[in-house]
DNA sequence: TTGTGTCTCTATCGACCCAGTCGATTATGA
DNA sequence: TCATAATCGACTGGGTCGATAGAGACACAA
């Protein structure tokens, strides 16, 4: 399951990715544009900007805005942000691999092996998935789903 | 995230595939031969004969049995059953659709396209792997698998 | 008929995490 | 210097997850 957090976190990321040339964007108004609890919304972005993913600026006239190009930020970077690993299961993982615990043979686990699966196609999906392609294909979203 | 229920529930499963012409086997030999917490084991087979995937005796020589061929059920059913839809996100499942109260333009949402991607790989994977086939597959993984 | 070994079912538990809030603090531009 | 916005930490209420306990129902054997 996609958490709460990791679901703001997409909305937000996509609001910043919105903006023209790099405009600051507030959290308040991201919060109010995208329908997100304002101060669940400052702690996502705190971790995003924790992260590396936003800049910051404080005082009057503050907000935030993407820290890199939105067409080398993918979906991918953001759900394992916050949600951890895609693999529904930790020894089918591979950015955060561990055992398990009740397993004998890991090698012949046909659980392993389809959750390997799952979690292979998962990430193909979303790590191929900018934030850029995004937003283009919200563009489009109308004319091309029925 | 796949819960124990879940992971538990396959092995279990794939335990009583492994029988020859549907012996019966005693939820205490399955929670030994797989390391479950047999309590908490009953509950799951518990379920899993009120959903009809699993026959039960009681009295001695009691215990289970698939209540249908194993390459009539596939992981799919028995994850749905353990841990709902497979969709990481309501608005994004066949099977149980919950449309979200924050999404303005449901037609328009990336997330939501993306969240059904990955939702139709995984159904794919998990609906077309049988618990036949998951048993074979174990058998040659030894020399498939480096 | 009695005993034994199963499954059945409900209740309960602690731990943990998720979603969200509050309030104080710090930085910034005007 | 003052209003405004980000920063940060603490905290909370509720819900779920993993697991256990124990009484009851049932089947079979002796």
């Amino acid at each position: 399951m996609l958490s709460q957090k990791a679901k703001y976190a997409l909305k937000a990321m996509l609001a910043l990715a919105n903006q023209e040339n790099g405009e600051l964007l507030q959290a308040g108004d991201i919060a109010e544009q995208q329908n997100v609890p304002r101060k669940f919304l400052e702690l996502i972005l705190l971790e995003l900007r924790k992260q590396g993913l936003v800049h910051s600026h404080r005082g009057k006239h503050g907000g935030y805005t993407l820290a890199k190009p939105a067409d080398t930020i993918t979906f991918g970077q953001i759900v394992r942000i916050m949600d951890g690993p895609l693999a529904p299961i930790p020894c089918a993982s591979l950015t955060r691999y561990r055992r398990c615990v009740d397993c004998a043979d890991e090698k012949a686990c046909a659980i392993r092996r389809a959750m390997r699966q799952v979690r292979d196609s998962a990430a193909e999906i979303l790590d191929g998935l900018t934030l850029e392609q995004a937003r283009r294909g919200a563009a489009h979203a109308e004319s091309l789903t029925t």
